[in-house]
DNA sequence: ATGCCTCAGCTCCTGAGA
């Protein structure tokens, strides 16, 4: 099974692309192959698109299950999946928020949670300490969700880099918003629960980025950060294979500033 | 440089993103 997350910036704009994308293997990306090969489960971020409006029958021709929940202008989160989704759930229950960020399934005994983590704007600032609130209801809930589901993917938009290797400019960025000691002990902190971070379990080379800005050739130069993640739970990491971002849709016309990862397991 | 792009929307500018 591959599963994956892909802040697109707008489903509204990149809907061809998330479909393209679906359509190959992400793996062995110069092939055009059969419509299996792609990924089983895509977790999509800031669909910026309300429920009504969440293009369902595109997605149902395209062979795919879905779950949304949206909200107008800004975040928006799916979950798009070849096998059923079951048991969604929306949100973080218990926790008052006015903002669509997080959705959950079970696909294939496997709990999948996909989230767009608050940006926090700037350490100090209201949004900054909203992050702070958020990254706590979520660890709680997590951590009583981890009983029932031991098998977890808890992936997206983390806004939050683990640490310098994530960093295009760690000593430039030191301190500012996804780079400060703040966001990074919270994103400790849910690994201790019981979490691997996906990617760094193969060891891969560096200067790896899942965003850039749109702003001075960012992705040229390759100015970027890790920002994205798939937190794989410690009873599911025996099944994990691989773990890759491909930078390939960053590279198309009018891209999303976030590129997809993606998980294999066994 | 509170800038640089990009997107949504009560759209010809503003707020937000990261």
């Amino acid at each position: 099974m591959k599963i994956s997350t892909w802040n697109v910036n707008s489903l509204g704009v990149r809907l061809p692309q998330v479909l393209e994308w679906l359509s190959k293997d992400p793996i062995n990306l110069d092939e055009t192959i059969p419509s299996n090969a792609g990924v089983d489960v895509l977790a999509i971020q800031e669909t910026k698109t309300t429920d009504d409006k969440f293009p369902v029958k595109e997605f149902i021709d395209a062979g795919f299950h879905i779950a949304f929940h949206g909200q107008k202008t800004y975040n928006g989160v799916a979950l798009v999946s070849k096998f059923p989704l079951e048991n969604v759930v929306k949100n973080i229950p218990g926790f008052e928020d006015d903002m669509a960020r997080v959705i959950s399934a079970s696909v294939n005994g496997v709990r999948i949670i996909g989230a767009y983590f608050p940006n926090g704007q700037a350490p100090g600032s209201d949004k900054f300490e909203y992050k702070m609130r958020w990254l706590t209801a979520l660890h709680d809930w997590i951590q009583s969700e981890l009983v029932n589901h031991p098998k977890m993917v808890l992936m997206g938009d983390f806004n939050i880099t683990f640490d310098a290797k994530d960093v295009w400019d760690p000593v430039g960025l030191e301190g500012t918003i996804h780079c400060t000691q703040e966001e990074r002990t919270h994103l400790k902190a849910l690994i201790d629960l019981g979490f691997k971070d996906a990617f760094r379990e193969f060891e891969p080379a560096e200067k790896n980025y899942s965003w850039w800005d749109y702003r001075e050739f960012a992705f040229k130069r390759n100015r970027g950060m890790r920002i994205d993640h798939i937190l794989v739970s410690d009873q599911l990491r025996p099944a994990l294979t691989r773990c890759v971002i491909d930078k390939r849709p960053r590279k198309n016309e009018r891209p999303s500033d976030h590129t997809p990862v993606i998980a294999v397991f066994d």
